[in-house]
DNA sequence: CTATAGTTTGAAAGCGCTTTCATAAAAGCG
DNA sequence: CGCTTTTATGAAAGCGCTTTCAAACTATAG
C-alpha cells in the first residue's frame, strides 16, 4: 500500500475529439478567474468594467456557452420549465405551447413538453416525469386534475393552472372567460332571431363545458327565455361527438334553428351532419362554435364563432411563470372573450324545415 | 496561513427543505457503496444478485430517482434529442411529435421540440440551441435547412431527417413517398373521368411539394395525356393560398372537372372558394387533397385525401435516432402512401358548368 | 497448497459550473 | 496617517452522478 497519493492525471475516454469550450478557458484568456467569469454570466455580482469587458471578448472569441447540464447541477435550477398538454397534436394545445415557447425562449428557459391525454392519472405521472426532470416550474394547460393535487404540487414548485380559477400560494391560475364567451355566441343567435337553439356541451367533466353550458343558460334567462332541456345535448368536444348528437336530435324529431356547438370540433362535425341529412347551413340551421380554429376560418361555410386567444394565453402563462420564477406576484389578467362573425349564422328565416 | 486544512463542513443554503434521495442514501440502505448502485442503475457491470435484490428495495422503499442532470453531467450524455419541427402549431407536425415522443419516451430519453417556422436560418439557429442544451442527437422534420448543413451537423452528432432522401454517415433519412401518393390520388381523379384536373402545388421551395407536384405529371403521363399548365397553380400550403388558387382559375375563365391541392388546406380552401360561388363539391367539381388532416374527416363534404402517416413517421424516425444513439445501423423504411376516400370527389359527369 | 487468472466491489477522481469563504485592495474616518 | 469598514477577486468545495483503478475475493490450475 503505497501512501503516497500518485497524482493521478488521467483522461476520459468519453470526451469527443472536439473539445467544447469551457468556463476555465475564457476566465484563462481573459486573466480572470473562474469564478469572476460566473458572475458576469449570472450578474450575481459586481464587477470591474475592464474585467468584464476582457471576458465579453473572450466568450465571443472562444464561442463559449456554458453547459446547462452543469449549470443546472451547480446552480440548483434547470432552467426549463415543464408544460402539462393534453395533446401536442392538437392544433388548439398547439397554439398555446407556440405562446409559451417564445416568451420562454426570450428569458432563456427551455420548454419541456408532455402530453396527459385527458387523464388525471397520466397528468400525475406527467407531473412526476417533470419533477424528476428537475423542472423549475410546471404550466398545466386545463387538464383534468383536482384542484387538490395541483395545489400539492405547488407546495414545492411555482405552478401555473389554465382553464380554471384557483386561489393557492404559489401558485397562478389564467382563466379564459369561457362562460362570457358562451354569453356572446348565445346572444348573438338569440340577436338573430333563433329561439330554438341547440347545444353540444363539451365533457362536462370538464370546468371549460360547464361554463360554456353555463352561458348558454344564462343568455336565455337575460332574454327571458326558457332552455328547452331537449335541445341541450351531450359531446365529448371531438367532432364525431357534434355528428352524433344533430343525429340524435334529428332521429327524436327535436326541431331546432341553429345549433352551438361547444367548440369548433363539434360545431363541425354538426355541420357535417346536417349537410348528409341535406340541411343548409345557414340557410335552414346557424351554427356557431367556440375556439376559433385556423381551419374554422376556411370551413363550409367558414364557422362563426367565439375566438380563444390560445396563443396569447400561452404566452401570458409563461410570462406568468417567469414572474414567480423571479420571485414576483404573477399578473394573471386575461384577454376577453370576442366573437368572429362569419357565414355560418344567419337570421332566422321561418321558412325552414321542421 | 494555516497549514491544515480545517474540514469545512458547510452546508448549502439552497437546498430546500425538503431534500431529495440521492445515490448514496440507496447505497447506505443496501449496504452497498455508490458505484454499485450506479452499476445496477445503468446496468454498467455484473452485480451479485444478492446486492441488485437490496439496492432494487432501497430505490423502491426510498423512490429514488436518479438526477439527470448530474447523470448527464456525468455521463457526457443528457438523455435528450433535439426535434427541429416547423411550427408546434401545426396539427401534420403535431402528429409527429406525438410519435416521437411516445417513442423516445418509452427509452427515457426526453424530446426537446423547437420551431424553425420554415427559415433556414432560423432552424439553424434552433440547431446551435439544441447543441448548447447538448442534446445526445437531432430529428429534423422536412425544413428547409440545406443537405450541406445537415450533414455538417451529422458530423459531431446523430440526425435524423424526414421528408428528403440524403446518404451521409450518421446520419439517417426517412422518406414519405410524396410522389407515389400524388400518383395514386391523381389516378383516382382519372379514373373517375377527369381530364381537366387543377392542381394546386405547395411551396415550391420545398422537396414535399416538388415530389407532389411530380406525381401528378407522371399520372398524366401514365395514362397518355398531356397536362395542361394552365391548370397548375401555385400555392403555399397554407388554406387562403387554396383558396386565391381557385379565384384565379375562375377569373381566367379556365375549366376544370376537379382540383388536386397539394395538402388539405389548401383543399379546402379551395372548396370555400369553390362554395362562395356556388359551385358544388363533388357535384360540380371533385376535390382530393393530401395529408388526411384529422379534421379533413369532418370537413363538408369529407374529404378525400392521401393518407399522411404523420403519427408512424414520427414514431420511425425517433425508433432510428434510439437506434444510432445505440450505434446500431437504423431502419428506414417508411410505410406507403394510401388513398382515403371520401365524399368529396365523384364521377366526371359532363353537365357541369365550365 | 501456492501461484495465476478472473470477478466483484469500493474509493476517489472527475463532469463544468455556482457559491461560499477568505483575502487583498480600496475606501472611509478620527 | 494608522485602523476599521467596504468592495472586488480568487481558491476551493461541492451539486449528484459515472467511471476508472486498484484492492479484495474466488475460482482454476500447477
Amino acid at each position: 500500500m503505497s501512501p503516497s497519493p500518485k497524482p493521478l492525471v488521467r483522461k476520459r475516454a468519453i470526451a469527443a475529439a472536439k473539445s467544447v469550450v469551457k468556463i476555465e478557458m475564457v476566465a484563462q484568456m481573459a486573466g480572470v478567474s473562474a469564478s469572476t467569469v460566473s458572475r458576469i454570466l449570472n450578474g450575481t455580482a459586481v464587477v470591474s468594467a475592464a474585467k468584464k469587458l476582457a471576458v465579453d471578448a473572450a466568450i465571443a472569441h472562444l464561442g463559449f456557452v456554458p453547459n446547462p447540464m452543469a449549470r443546472s447541477l451547480a446552480g440548483g435550477r434547470s432552467l426549463s420549465v415543464g408544460i402539462i398538454t393534453q395533446a401536442v397534436d392538437s392544433p388548439f394545445y398547439g397554439m398555446a405551447m407556440r405562446g409559451i415557447e417564445v416568451q420562454l425562449d426570450a428569458a432563456g428557459y427551455s420548454p419541456l413538453f408532455v402530453s396527459g391525454h385527458w387523464h388525471a392519472d397520466e397528468e400525475a405521472r406527467c407531473i412526476e416525469t417533470l419533477r424528476a426532470r428537475r423542472v423549475d416550474g410546471i404550466i398545466v394547460l386545463t387538464g383534468r386534475l383536482s384542484d387538490a393535487a395541483l395545489r400539492t404540487c405547488a407546495k414545492t414548485l411555482p405552478v401555473v393552472v389554465t382553464g380554471r380559477t384557483l386561489k393557492a400560494p404559489n401558485l397562478a391560475s389564467l382563466n379564459f372567460d369561457n362562460f362570457e364567451g358562451a354569453l356572446l355566441a348565445t346572444q348573438h343567435l338569440l340577436d338573430l332571431g333563433h329561439r330554438d337553439i341547440a347545444f353540444i356541451t363539451g365533457d362536462l367533466a370538464h370546468p371549460d363545458a360547464n361554463e360554456r353550458l353555463r352561458g348558454y343558460h344564462v343568455a336565455h334567462e337575460l332574454a327571458g327565455l326558457e332552455v328547452n332541456p331537449l335541445l341541450v345535448v351531450p359531446g365529448t368536444f371531438l367532432e364525431d361527438s357534434g355528428l352524433a348528437a344533430v343525429e340524435r336530435l334529428l332521429e327524436i324529431g327535436q326541431g331546432f334553428s341553429a345549433i352551438f356547438g361547444a367548440n369548433d370540433q363539434m360545431a363541425l362535425g354538426a355541420s357535417l351532419a346536417l349537410h348528409r341529412r341535406k340541411i343548409r347551413v345557414p340557410q335552414d340551421v346557424s351554427v356557431v362554435g367556440f375556439d376559433d380554429l385556423p381551419l374554422s376560418r376556411f370551413a363550409t361555410p367558414p364557422l362563426t364563432t367565439v375566438h380563444y386567444p390560445a396563443n396569447e394565453l400561452g404566452q401570458m402563462a409563461a410570462a406568468a411563470m417567469l414572474q414567480m420564477l423571479r420571485g414576483e406576484k404573477p399578473l394573471t389578467a386575461v384577454p376577453v372573450p370576442r366573437l368572429v362573425v362569419r357565414e355560418s349564422a344567419q337570421r332566422f328565416a321561418p321558412e325552414r324545415r321542421s
